[in-house]
DNA sequence: AGATAATAATAAATTTATTTATTAACACAT
DNA sequence: ATGTGTTAATAAATAAATTTATTATTATCT
């Protein structure tokens, strides 16, 4: 049986009095969404509302089967308030993160509970129907797979690397080969209201919303994979800009050197300081006859990846170790001007190359010391991620939930 | 008289559904802040409150004299409503910008129009005590040439260059020698109460807020002046990071060149791209021999001023204008880093430097479309300032005002 | 174990806000 | 000029939310 409470979500709120209660409700919900369990007290106290008021809501939530009382709270003096909280099977959410060459797909509770995940599975992202198609499928099949009433999967998040306008759902960097939205294009797939993402923003998401934060209300996500993208969080929201393209940091313009950029650019942060530059420079390196423990292990330095250059890094391989070091001072440089700019509380590295630990943040944290303004700078944390991978897929459905639940408002 | 209302306006919203009314009135005031006046139509849509509710908070503050009516509306159908807005004179708010060698003093009324306003006052900005007292008495002797009744002063807002922290009153940069909020010291010496903000910032503000913007919810504010300085407004309202230093764009390191800032690091964007940098570079030329406008008028080179060289390159001295040119370069190539990473709506060019108008607009666009991706920056209009000198001492009277009225919640 | 203090939840009484109905104001057409 | 359509403001009736009073639950003290 699903909710009939579910049509009002998929809606945007309704103005005029008459909707006050289906507003408050859904204010509830979004309170829910965030702290887990609340008591008719703590609901009462944030919205200015009555106990009664309140109590009469959560019940209706209650018949509406989209809440459930978990019972007593434990200590405390007095009579123990009953908590209530969301049904975690109520409804579900899909989150896809679509890369070069896999996919990943997950799916979650009301609770953000992961209820299915499939990693790694082998696709090729090619600008053609064809490719977009072979995701349709996939996310197809992921579904039939489960029990689950299609009714109760509210939605359908994907992420999708380059420009993103999430508001429209338009994608300007890949399968921008029709005239209409490119989500409504997969919801006549998928049967299921779908929601695109850069996924840069989907795994900061992911990232802000997994326990890394305490309280901070502002801080920015760097994901150093190949390339480097941007998450920022302003307000305890994460930030679009005009056409939701924010977040370009890998293309800002730092450096004087003539190695052009994938982006048909010189000078940009990715070209120095990403694991691009990374490999570019160990290979480099090995082909001019430094030393490694990695020109044992590859004939061909075309074949050397990412992770390669890690773990011998970890292995104390000097050539990687110092060439760590390296993107470590650029990159720490970029983000100096972060700190400068943004003020943020926190600043957390994320993707492959936060592998390096301190063989990276050592140099990074040097550099912003040197790069920024110390007045400025001593106001910043600026910690790895300490998250698995396979997180981004997670994040789109957060995403999702989040938005359906109005959480981000 | 003085409004008995004027007691909740300083006071923090209080929870609780007792003050539910005072809240109301509260976001009443708020809306005729912005939208000069409104019908009670139009606020019962906007508040999702019925209509004789809202006659009724409407009525009670006309009766605490916050609000009047400001008659009927002119054409359309029907009966026309009466339009209510704020009471001009009910209350004030001053201004103050603390310039390193002038002072500017300004002092609105509730419906944001200057009704006093101080420019020029001699003054010299050193970082200690008697220079603050200096600014306590001018403040003192512009408040007691007018008429007015302290108690309708409602607060004065005090722009101070540097380091400021607008939510506890220090200031890090200037006048930090006590142990207690600068501000505290303020509100002892003029017994009102007394909020620091930081220059560009409140320029800012008021840039943002005097017609600049027509829907523009994400934008940013370049104050080009001898030093680079950034506002950034986000969702409509300016953003602090987490003391309140965000914005330092003159210091992001970009440069490889070995000019040290006044900041005392090396490759700030300031070395190359501010009214400092062009001072620098049109003295150095003619130091080594250039040919210029300048060169008849002045003997020492330490004499031209940022205004002479602007006069000069406006006489077509070529030397000023490729000097200009220059620094429009190299601001742009900072500039194109905003755009990706803010992907913005609108970017303000203001600032003294700014009059330079398309000697220095031009290369800067031509330098941001060389510098930034291009399917972020089609998105950004670059617009050069045309408002007047001396507008920071009115953006405090503006922030001012639309803090303690709730506006920039 | 029972009394007591403390808080929660519910019921009843009261207050407050909303809806509906009525009256008022105004423009335009006849 | 008078009627008609349209919207605004107010009054009365109705509905809803809040406050207060009552009952329930639980830990701790005696």
């Amino acid at each position: 049986m699903t909710s009939n409470f579910f049509k009002h979500i998929h809606e945007a709120n309704k103005n005029g009095v008459a909707y006050k209660n289906i507003r408050l409700k859904k204010k509830i919900l979004a309170y829910f969404a965030t702290r887990e369990t609340a008591t008719i007290a703590e609901l009462s106290k944030e919205f200015n509302i009555s106990i009664p008021k309140i109590n009469e809501s959560v019940t209706e939530l209650i018949q509406d089967e989209l809440v459930k009382d978990y019972g007593k709270t434990t200590s405390a003096v007095g009579r123990k308030p009953n908590t209530y909280g969301l049904v975690a099977n109520a409804a579900y959410f899909i989150g896809v993160q679509v890369g070069v060459d896999n996919l990943s797909i997950s799916m979650i509770n009301m609770k953000k509970d992961i209820v299915s995940q499939k990693d790694n599975i082998l696709y090729s992202l090619q600008n053609n129907e064809e490719s977009l198609l072979d995701i349709c499928k996939e996310i197809n099949e992921f579904i039939s797979k489960h029990s689950i009433v299609k009714e109760k999967i509210l939605g359908v998040g994907i992420n999708l690397t380059g420009r993103i306008n999430y508001r429209t759902g338009y994608s300007y960097s890949y399968f921008n080969f029709y005239e209409n939205p490119l989500s409504e294009l997969f919801e006549q797939n998928l049967g299921i209201p779908t929601f695109l993402e850069n996924d840069t923003k989907a795994l900061s998401y992911a990232e802000f919303n997994s326990g890394t934060l305490a309280d901070e209300k502002d801080a920015l996500f760097v994901n150093v994979d190949n390339g480097i993208g941007l998450g920022i969080l302003i307000d305890g929201k994460l930030y679009y800009g005009k056409s939701g393209f924010s977040g370009e940091f890998g293309h800002i313009s730092i450096f004087d050197n003539d190695i052009i950029c994938k982006c048909g650019k010189k000078g940009c942060l990715e070209t120095e300081a990403s694991g691009y530059a990374l490999i570019r420079r160990v290979t480099d390196e090995i082909n001019n006859g430094a030393t490694s423990i990695l020109t044992k292990k590859f004939k061909k330095t075309e074949d050397i990846k990412l992770n390669d250059i890690i773990s011998a890094a970890k292995k104390d391989d000097n050539l990687c170790i110092e060439s760590i070091n390296y993107i470590g001072d650029k990159l720490g440089r970029g983000i100096a001007s972060l700190i400068n700019i943004f003020n943020p509380e926190l600043i957390i590295i994320g993707g492959v190359v936060a592998k390096c630990e301190e063989y990276l943040s050592l140099p990074l944290k040097n550099a912003v010391n040197k790069y920024s303004l110390s007045s400025v700078n001593r106001d910043t944390k600026i910690i790895l991620s300490s998250k698995s991978d396979n997180l981004a897929s997670y994040g789109a459905c957060l995403l999702l939930r989040d938005r359906l639940l109005n959480v981000t408002d």
